[in-house]
DNA sequence: ACAATCAACTTGTCTATACATCTTAAAATA
DNA sequence: TATTTTAAGATGTATAGACAAGTTGATTGT
C-alpha cells in the first residue's frame, strides 16, 4: 500500500471488445484488464473515484459500482479516506484455487521443477473428445509432466488440450512455464470444474511418486473453459502423505 | 418460478441483531433470515423493490443494491419484469459446495439416514480452544454423527461448535436435522476455509463406515465462521470408493 | 519546536429522479 | 372471436447531489 501514480485513463476503454455492456461493466473490463496486463501493479493505488469521473464524464455512483464490485472480486482493495489498490495476487483465493503448482511450491520456499514426460499431438478417442466437448478425431494434444517439490515427487499431470485453442501447446518449454501457465496466457480461464477423489495409485504411479502402493492419493480432475469453449481437461495426482488441498470462501 | 403471496413487511428489522449496519447490509441480513427460516421458501416470489420502499421508506436505490448483492451471493434470483425470487437450494454453488450431506443424498434420489453416535457439551482442550478462537475451558459441544446413504455409510462426521453462538445445539433432533442445518439456521455462515486429504482410515472408522484398511478416505476438515466468530469445526471422513468431492467456479 | 487545528481528498452510504427493457394482463380493435 | 395495442408493474442502469467518516499534510497558534 504505497506508490502513487500517475494514470493515463484516456485510454482506458482501449482494446476492449465492444459489446453492449453497460458502463459499470465495461468499466470493470477495463480496470481488470489493466491490472492482469500488469499495467497497474499489485499494490499501486489506482485512480480515485472523482478523476475516472472527471476523465470519462461518468457518474461516481457508476464508478463507485465497478470499484465496489472488483473488490468484492478480490481484484481491488480499498481504504477510506485512503484509495484504491490493486489486490495481493490472491491472497486468498475466492475458492479451491486454480492449481499452479509451481506457485504454490514456490509460496512454500521450496524448490520447483518438473520432468516432461510425455508431449505428443493426436486425435481425441471418443471418450476424450467427450470431455474436451469436441467430435471424436479433433485434434488434441496429450501431456504427462511430473512435478517435485524440493526433488520430491508432489504431483503428476496428465492433461489433454484442444488443440484449436492452444495450437502451439506442443511447442512450448515446459521447464520454464508449467502448461497450466500457458494455456492461461493464451485463452484465459473463465470457468471451470474440479472432483476431487481419494484412490490407490497404480504400478506406473507408483514408481513415478515414489510411494508404496498402499498410499492413498488426492486424484483432481479439473477442466476449464474460455467462454463457451473447453480448453484443456487434467487429472492431478498428489500423494496423500505430502498434499493437502486448502479452499476459503466467504469474504 | 411461480407462486406470489403476500408478505409482511413491518417485521423485516424483528429479531435482528442491532449491529451498527448500513441500511442496505440490514436489509440483506432481514432477507437472508427470511429465506434460511424458511418464512421464504425456494422459488417464492418476494416483495418487490417498491414494496419494500413503500414499506420501510428507504430508497429504491438501497433496496436494489441489498437485492443485486444477495443474487450474487446466490440466495435470490432476478427476472426483469418479472419479480425476485427465492433461488433454488445451491443447485451449484459458487466453489465447493457448504457441505450438506443429507441434501446431496436427496438429490442424488437416494435415502439418507444419521446415526448420532456422540453428543455431549464439556470444556475446548487447548487444541480445540485453538481450532475455534477461544480460551481454553471455553465451552462447547462436540458431537459425531454417521450419515447413510441407502444404508451404506458415506461419512462420519465429528464436530465441535462454539456453545456460546449456538447454545441449544445438544437439545436437537439430529434426525430430522443435521448438525449443519441448525447451525446456519442460528448462526449463518458467512465465511469458511476446508482442508483436504487422503489418508487411512483407523480402525474405528473402518468399523463405523464398514470398509477395509487399505481403502483410502477423503477427510474434509472445515471451519465456519459468522462474522468474526468461528462457529463450528468439523472433520468430515467419507470412503473413496464412494465419495467425490465436486467443484465448480467461475460463472 | 511542538501541538492542535483545519482543509482537502478519499471512500462509504443514501436519496430522488429518470429512462430503458422486459413481462403480463387488460383494453381496444378488427 | 381473435388479434393488436396499451398500460402497469417489475428489474436494470445512470445521474446529480448530499453527508458521513477516515487519512494526510499544511497551517496556525502557543
Amino acid at each position: 500500500m504505497s506508490d502513487v501514480t500517475i494514470h493515463n485513463l484516456a485510454n482506458l476503454f482501449d482494446d476492449l471488445p465492444d459489446a453492449p455492456l453497460p458502463i459499470y461493466a465495461k468499466l470493470k473490463q477495463a480496470i481488470s484488464l489493466k491490472i492482469s496486463s500488469g499495467e497497474w501493479q499489485t499494490n499501486q493505488r489506482i485512480p480515485s473515484e472523482s478523476e475516472v469521473v472527471k476523465a470519462l464524464g461518468v457518474s461516481r455512483m457508476t464508478v463507485n459500482r465497478a470499484l465496489r464490485e472488483l473488490t468484492a472480486e478480490g481484484f481491488l482493495v480499498r481504504h477510506q479516506g485512503l484509495g484504491t489498490f490493486v489486490a495481493e495476487k490472491k491472497a486468498h483465493s475466492a475458492l479451491f484455487e486454480v492449481h499452479n503448482i509451481a506457485e504454490e511450491v514456490a509460496a512454500r520456499g521450496h524448490k520447483h521443477r518438473s520432468e516432461l514426460l510425455v508431449l505428443e499431438s493426436t486425435k481425441a478417442s471418443m471418450e476424450e473428445a467427450m470431455t474436451l466437448g469436441v467430435r471424436t478425431n479433433h485434434g488434441i494434444f496429450r501431456s504427462v509432466v511430473l512435478h517435485f517439490e524440493n526433488d520430491l515427487p508432489i504431483q503428476i499431470e496428465e492433461r489433454i488440450v484442444n488443440a484449436t485453442l492452444a495450437p502451439d501447446y506442443d511447442k512450448q518449454d515446459f521447464a520454464k512455464h508449467t502448461p497450466y501457465e500457458y494455456l492461461m496466457s493464451v485463452a484465459p480461464m473463465t470457468e471451470g470444474e474440479h472432483l476431487v477423489e481419494a484412490i490407490l495409485p497404480n504400478a506406473v504411479e507408483c514408481e513415478r511418486l515414489q510411494i508404496q502402493a498402499s498410499e492413498p492419493c488426492l486424484q483432481i480432475k479439473r477442466r476449464t473453459w474460455a467462454g463457451d469453449d473447453i480448453v484443456t481437461a487434467a487429472r492431478l495426482l498428489h500423494p496423500g502423505s505430502r498434499f493437502q488441498l486448502f479452499g476459503h470462501f466467504g469474504r
